[in-house]
RNA sequence: GCCCCCGUAGCUCAACGGACAGAGCAGCAGCCUUCUAAGCUGUUGGUUGUGGGUUCGAAUCCCGCCGGGGGCGCCA
């Protein structure tokens, strides 16, 4: 935030090094880690290091070396705008800033730039990110749920950080496992159906679970058990040919049950506040894919070993010249001519980048499927697509349950519905002793608010490559590390404001002219805690942005509420002693409170107005 | 056999190659007539799995080993 100061300094700093033939040519910034200390701070260890290593380091260890640098440049800068203190110290260069100018700016700019305080510089790049492609016929269960939310999230990060963004949604809607819920059904259940929209999915998740046992081989299976197995096996299988054939009947089938998933989909979708852009569905992608093992083998790249009775195939690591085996070999087409997961992610990501126009595609998906995209990234940069090398698999540890993983054969799963009633049911439980005058309704809208809440907080604090056990007691904990601990923040922040309007004072929301903020008393090492925090909010976007990571913004958001909710705690607001004391701190709750909302929505949680 | 991910406090997890490795939960001791106690303050708890290497500096990068998880030509 403090560009043109930072850069003075640099241009100061890199002089004088060149002046004394020092090595140095870029700096590293980095917060000064000392808690109730805000500044900047460069070390010179490299530049040390490469004097010594050039034979002019004239025999000084290089920690003592990076001392000396950093003493003259202290002395070489002498004073410089807005700091207020210069210190050498073990071979770091410290800069502390003026609290009370640079409050004031954080203060002003974040108030001035509102919801915008944060959006990074246009890239000029178009992201697609792909996710919530959970199967049909099947219910959306809570590692759905991580999914979607990882992978909102990080459409909000990418948007906001400055990339044009696309939502794209990829239901699996057709395949073996749809298969065998239609051939259930139908055999079994043939015009049944619950009204709930969110029983249906797991009505047929149901059938799923006994369809299967009854087609998977027993121990000591008798004959008569063999043969109805089998017998059930053709009849599936004669289920997926007239599907592929277009029969009729079977489509009607299939489209109705279909539908069911995706209206259930888009509910739960509505409820996690999740707008998708672009649907692409699988049973649409898998006859234009057949087209492009065509043109594959026409360039070359795949080999078909149709006539020998084998599939077509792409020898990646072969034709990237590896000698270990690595991405191996990977079927594109069976042998009869049937299509595969591999075939339709190919066709999907040409048009991706065709018909979208796609920079940078991402995909969030669990990571077990890491060898398959791989295998479609080496074969879209065998193909020459320049975007091959900005396509980037977010893989995601998978969601378990203390009892183990989840399985619908077993029965073991943790439905995102239930789950999130049962997060209203416990918010509202805590709202009913804390607000006993607010309307039924709106209590129930924001217990959902908090459950939904604690729900997606407990999704992203965890970096993606973890896995996660899922406990719903912890993930439904309001204490602490949770989502409602930083939108008890925001409303904390909130309650101030609205008091301080009620009595009538006035909060300056947007202030034209600069310096109208004074900070000017003697500022507590929370004020400047609290500062010092709301700055840095621009730079974990960009990093969150550049690294695909909503962790750093959990993690950021966490942060500004602790530092929030220790100021709260020890630095009276309304109370505060002279008027412009008090008017610069509802300034500063005003820009917390701004910022809370701002980090919030990036992680897919509602900032309540009260809890 | 090969590839990928992980190993940090009792538990769950953080930490752009940088200053004493930080939180939460659990435990212990305090704080509600003052802006909401879903909160705050204090405290207990560590040879970052292990052995080397690179570096001025390693939880972080490289190599070996141990332990856990996932994956590997016609499932998605």
């Amino acid at each position: 935030m403090f560009e043109n100061e930072q850069r003075a300094i640099e241009a100061k700093i890199i002089a004088f090094c060149r002046q004394q033939d020092l090595p140095l040519t870029t700096l590293k910034w980095q917060p000064i880690p000392f808690s109730g200390e805000w500044g900047m701070s460069t070390s010179f260890f490299q530049a040390a290091a490469d004097e010594a290593r050039a034979g002019r380091g004239q025999g000084i260890p290089v920690p003592q070396r990076a001392q000396q640098i950093a003493e003259q440049v202290k002395v070489q800068i002498g004073s410089a705008a807005g700091i207020s203190r210069i210190e050498a110290v073990k071979g770091y260069l410290n800069l502390y800033f003026a609290p009370g100018e640079y409050a004031a700016r954080v203060v002003h700019t974040i108030l001035q730039k509102g919801a915008d305080f944060g959006r990074g510089v246009p890239k000029n790049e178009r992201v697609m990110v792909e996710y919530a492609q959970p199967n049909t016929h099947h219910s959306f269960h809570i590692g759905h749920a991580r999914n979607a939310l990882l992978g909102e999230s990080l459409a909000r990060i990418t948007e906001f950080g400055g990339f044009e963004t696309i939502r794209a949604s990829y239901p699996g809607d057709i395949g073996l496992g749809v298969i065998t819920v239609l051939w259930a059904y139908e055999k079994f259940y043939k015009g049944q159906q619950p009204s709930d929209i969110h029983e249906r999915g797991q009505w047929l998740l149901k059938i799923y679970a006994e369809a299967t046992r009854l087609l998977s081989e027993k121990e000591n299976e008798t004959p008569a058990e063999k043969a109805q197995r089998e017998a059930y096996e053709a009849e599936r299988r004669e289920m997926y040919r007239k599907w592929d054939a277009g029969d009729a009947g079977v489509r009607a089938l299939w489209q109705e049950t279909r539908e069911w998933s995706l209206e259930e989909l888009r509910a739960i979708l509505a409820i996690l506040d999740i707008q998708i852009d672009v649907w692409f569905f699988e049973s649409e992608v898998d006859e234009p894919s057949k087209a492009i093992v065509n043109e594959l083998l026409e360039r070359g790249i795949a080999e078909d070993e149709r006539p020998q009775g084998g599939p077509v195939i792409v020898k990646i690591d072969e034709k990237l010249g590896l000698t270990k085996e690595k991405y191996r070999t990977a079927v594109i087409l069976r042998n009869d001519g049937t299509t595969l997961y591999l075939t339709k992610d190919l066709a999907l990501a040409k048009q991706k980048f065709e018909q979208y126009h796609v920079d940078r595609s991402l995909y969030v998906v669990d990571n077990r499927q890491s060898l398959h995209f791989q295998q479609v990234f080496k074969i879209l940069e065998l193909w020459g697509f320049p975007q091959a090398s900005k396509c980037y698999h977010l893989a995601y540890g998978f969601v378990s349950l203390p009892e183990g993983a989840m399985s619908a054969r077993k029965g073991r799963v943790a439905l995102f519905k239930d789950v999130a009633d049962e997060a209203e049911r416990r918010a509202l439980a805590a709202m009913t002793e804390r607000t006993p005058d607010m309307s039924m309704e709106k209590k129930r809208e924001i217990a959902r608010q908090i459950g939904l809440g604690a729900l997606a907080y407990a999704m992203l604090s965890v970096d993606n490559n973890k896995d996660i056990i899922f406990d719903v007691d912890e993930a439904l904990n309001f204490d602490g590390h949770t989502g409602p601990y930083i939108q008890n923040a925001y409303v904390r922040a909130n309650s101030i404001l609205k008091k301080a309007q009620a009595e009538g004072i006035q909060v300056q929301r947007e202030t034209s002219t600069p310096g109208i903020t004074a900070f000017e008393y003697a500022l507590t090492k929370h004020e400047i805690e609290l500062v010092e925090q709301l700055s840095r909010f621009p730079a974990a976007v960009e990093q969150a942005a550049q690294e695909y990571r909503p962790l750093v913004i959990a993690t950021y958001a966490y942060d500004l509420a602790n530092v929030f909710h220790s100021f709260y705690h020890s630095v009276p607001v309304l109370q505060a002693e002279g008027a412009q004391t008090q008017a610069a701190r509802l300034q500063l709750v005003a820009a917390t409170r701004q910022v809370l909302s701002n980090a919030l929505r990036l992680l897919v949680i509602q900032a309540p107005e009260v809890m």
